[in-house]
DNA sequence: CCCTGCGTTCAATATGTTTTGAATGGAGTG
DNA sequence: CACTCCATTCAAAACATATTGAACGCAGGG
């Protein structure tokens, strides 16, 4: 193959190791993912394995991951007993899989968790030294920025997950930087 | 000191070691933070080794990338030897220290790359057979999904690194979540 | 039924990251 | 100048995470 259609690739699938360690995976399922993306034709696990140049057991147990994040998708085959996978190849997609689990799950946490923790000192004004009134006055300040900015993050990830419309994303993205 | 705060803080403290985790650090870096944030006094590096339960060494270098990050701030005390430290309280600060070194580097590197890759493409052309010219047109366009994702990345930092104004995040937390 | 081809599992191993603590160095003090 | 008090550094150790490959299990043939 030709030597710039090589490094194309090469640099994209390492390119998006980097970006997979950046969003908290493994990065072989961003090299799995890249190589995916880069193929017109389903690749079955040997395949990716013999390409990246990893165990089968890490191909599986990647692959399993990938699915579970909805990046890649099983496909059947005609006449094949293999698996074949391809990439989920709408971006956007992917990226409302992970912040619409992953990401929301841990802003909703600390949210719950903030909120308790006001409460608590609420309730317990009534029974602090003056000095622990002082102190806990402090922590509820503290705690009330923390909170401002979880219920910021969790305005901007409604944005985006928000209104079914990948057309935001479209639209924006045709905006020039200067 | 009363249970209520011993409790609030030791949740408070582990949280933005979760959070800091979440966002690449290392979690006694959002220990450290946490404990400064919810102390009113500026804390010795002994202090914050002891309450944290971690070495000396540990605490200064973690200290150190606090430090770099904007996340803290030495304070000097008078009649001290020791350093002393203090969070940066403004949330909002941290944020644009993150995103505007860390995040903001990596995208640029990205869209370099990519960029480079689709000129590479189009400058071979010409050599191609058949085959690989369709390949290469694929490659095209899937590249282009990744430059318009990180594009879009580009323009959500610049929207919450831009105009110098925390005003609009202060203005946005205001909102009522229904 | 046995064989083959394939995917999964998991314990062992390798790799990467963080922490520790002893050594170092520097700044202030008597 | 010696002593003390700290902060820093860094190699070794502890710990965490990812990968490997042998063993297993299952599905289709033959």
């Amino acid at each position: 193959m030709h030597e710039t259609l090589t490094a194309v690739n090469d640099s994209t699938v390492s390119g998006l190791g980097r970006l997979a360690r950046f969003f908290g995976f493994s990065d072989v399922m961003g090299r799995l993912y890249g190589t995916l993306l880069l193929s017109p034709a389903p690749l079955s696990l040997d395949q990716l394995g013999d390409t990246l140049e990893i165990s089968k057991g890490s191909v599986s147990m990647n692959m399993r991951d990938l699915e579970r994040w909805g990046m890649a998708k099983e496909v059947w085959v005609r006449g094949e007993r293999r698996k074949f996978y391809k990439a989920e190849s709408d971006m956007w997609q992917v990226i409302r899989n992970v912040l619409g689990s992953r990401e929301q799950r841990e802003v909703q946490l600390a949210l719950g968790v903030l909120g308790e923790s006001i409460e608590k000192l609420q309730a317990a004004e009534r029974d602090l030294s003056a000095d622990e009134q002082q102190l806990a006055r402090y922590y509820l300040d503290r705690i009330g920025d923390l909170q401002a900015f979880f219920q910021f993050a969790q305005l901007a990830l409604h944005a985006v997950l928000g209104g079914d419309k990948a057309l935001d994303f479209d639209a924006i993205t045709k905006i020039e930087i200067e």
